[in-house]
DNA sequence: TGTACATCAGTGAACGCGCGTTCACTGATGTAC
DNA sequence: TGTACATCAGTGAACGCGCGTTCACTGATGTAC
């Protein structure tokens, strides 16, 4: 009985009903951060948003039971977001092209920023009110979807005997911290100075990326930005050590 | 007349209305700080201000004639407090110890952006609804700010014969971009060249402090997450020529 | 020094507004036989 | 296939609330002579 509707509807064992269901849902998401883009991030109207939809307001109350329900699922949806451009940038570039695999994350985190402006500043940015991460691992959850990817990349590197010695040196106290963090947390087959040398690539990248999301890179034109972007990731790969510097 | 004030109260030419006028709006901008802090950055409440100073919210019509006034004011103050902050990293170096001047810059930059979390969101965050910069000059007013003082120290740099190569080669497109832009602000001696070392010094250091101020570092504690910041410096500093790479 | 006046900080009552949320309802869409 | 019922999306009226802002006022603080 119940999979009546898988028969005759083979989209994902969803009844009609469900799937106009979900597309509801996102819509009102869409909508959400679409009017955050005017507005400001913390100021999702749950009136506006009916607005916008051409619906009144207690009609969402079918979707979300709260305003904060809606919150939290446009920021598990950016979690996602952002874990799918990695996987797809990764999957169109060979396993063992370090460089290119490098790039294509890299990039990858640029366009979602870019694509997605207010999912970015959700999770990245100035934490809202009542919405900071839980702190367990040995970053936020946003930090664990960036890294997770360019940790896999730093520690194929290595395994491909391709992996420089990083540009910085690890300092005694950094290397102790990152240590103690690291016992917790050895899912991953990091050594501390190969963690570090994530770290600092990925702040790298962020800084690049958020001073072009909020709009401080916006007086360069197009070619140009995307030379600097260059730049940054070619700075950054040689911090890590992906790529030998100039004069050996 | 108007000099009476002066002969008795020496400080800078305010009667004592004045003075005591001044010390009211510098309270509300620190209230409105601290609410901030708990609340998010656009939740400016005027009545929550009042009520934290244990006053009526009329009273602040008196001080500022609108809410957006004290936002424009609390802007202006980010910017005036992170130059202040630059100015004073300088000041305790001597202008020949160009390492240690920018290590006093990053420094600075971090120490502002922690110590005050809102002011750091406020310029260099998502922009506020009908807040963003204008944008005239090749940076926005925030990044002016922030990078006038490494531009000094790059510029000094090069005078005295110790800026290196840059790690990183600019790309032609960044290149004539970045020229073409700087037509208009020649104000400054720093040729393209050094002008993107700029902007990539910069990008690396912002990743960082952002990272950091927005809490997705808390996990590291305070001795390992200062040494990954001297770390991150001092790559910034390789990247940028001001010091020259371990292998010669 | 003392008195008369002007200036200003802050009060408290009041306003209009838009928000989040509830509730009982109507119509349409699916389900069972 | 047709009818009877159940489920659900969306409505519109209503609520309580806290906000920004105005206004006429009181008291205190300074100013002029």
């Amino acid at each position: 009985m119940s999979t009546d509707a898988t028969r005759t509807e083979p989209t994902g064992a969803l009844s009609r009903r469900d799937r106009t269901r979900a597309a509801t849902v996102e819509e009102i998401k869409r909508t959400a951060l679409t009017l955050m883009r005017e507005a400001g991030t913390s100021e999702v109207r749950f009136t506006e948003i009916a607005r916008a939809m051409g619906v009144t307001p207690p009609a969402l109350y079918r979707y979300f039971a709260d305003r904060d329900e809606l919150l939290t699922a446009l920021v598990a949806d950016s979690f996602d977001g952002l874990a799918a451009a990695f996987a797809a940038a990764q999957s169109s570039v060979p396993a063992d092209d370090l460089g290119g695999r490098f790039l294509a994350i890299c990039s990858a985190y640029r366009q979602w920023a870019n694509g997605d402006p207010q999912r970015f500043a959700l999770i990245f940015g100035a934490p809202l009110p009542s919405y900071q991460a839980p702190v367990d691992g040995p970053t936020s959850e946003a930090g664990h979807r960036a890294l997770d990817h360019l940790g896999a990349l730093v520690a194929d590197s290595r395994r491909l005997g391709r992996l420089g010695e990083p540009l910085v040196e690890l300092s005694g106290a950094a290397a102790a911290g990152l240590l103690a963090k690291h016992a917790d947390h050895a899912e991953d087959d990091l050594d501390p100075a190969m963690y570090q040398v994530l770290l600092l690539t990925w702040s790298t990248l962020h800084g690049f990326v958020s001073l072009e999301v909020y709009g401080h890179f916006c007086w360069l034109e197009e070619p140009a930005r995307d030379g600097l972007f260059e730049a940054q990731v070619q700075a950054a790969a040689l911090i890590a050590g992906l790529v030998p510097p100039r004069r050996p």
